[in-house]
DNA sequence: TCCTTATGCATAATAAACTTAGGTATTAAT
DNA sequence: ATTAATACCTAAGTTTATTATGCATAAGGA
């Protein structure tokens, strides 16, 4: 993802905003849509995706639907009950982040 | 390091960005400044600290200097030339990375 | 005096999240 | 006919952190 390390450990968070506002999706389309998104910036491996949406789904977070389109298989991921919750949260979380990262690294916003 | 997995990956740029500002600094005092900066926020655990800092050094991005203090011995680390150009690199990522994520997360970002 | 907390360093076992490198299968394009 | 794109998947290995230790000195309270 990128050549800096940072997104490591925000793959859950892009995942769940993505379906948040899509209704609903399938992993190939998430990769395609990040790469987008960010102009070639960030590209989501499938490596990290799959595995990545399977926890989800164990964790109540997603479910799935499937569908075959032009005789290809699709699995849409859709956010549960709980996964809207999760999603605030991990949104919050990234604000949070940001906020801190920010103070830690430009004295001037911890000042007050 | 705080109970979000967003951090995972910062380490890194949080060490260089603080020797940048303070010249020299040893492990226990990096725990305890970032700990007050972020108001407990944030809490640099010693087992992910020194090895970060052992790595950096074998890197050529800090260079060690020994001083004993009230009959205790510090291990001061400073910031390499090489340390420099890095923490530099390092602060781009960030802004990068806090740029993406934010055209990710909030779309009104993304248009023009 | 004894015990805990703070200071200061360090490593080892485990866990989590990722990369890299494969694998299968269909469709579209050259 | 072969490559690229679409669409799913997993396994081995790496990186980065957590958790749990260990050692040692200093300071403080019961």
């Amino acid at each position: 993802m990128a050549n800096s390390k940072l997104y490591k450990g925000s793959l859950t968070t892009i995942i769940l905003k993505l379906l948040n506002e899509s209704d609903k999706m399938y992993g190939y389309e998430i990769t395609q849509k990040v790469k987008e998104i960010t102009k070639g910036e960030l590209k989501i491996t499938e490596g990290a995706l799959y595995p990545a949406l399977h926890k989800l789904e164990a964790d109540g977070l997603l479910e799935v639907e499937m569908k075959k389109v032009d005789n290809r298989l699709r699995k849409y991921y859709k956010l549960t009950e709980k996964g809207n919750k999760e999603t605030v949260n991990k949104l919050n979380e990234l604000q949070e982040y940001i906020k801190t990262m920010q103070i830690l690294v430009n004295p001037k916003f911890g000042l007050e």
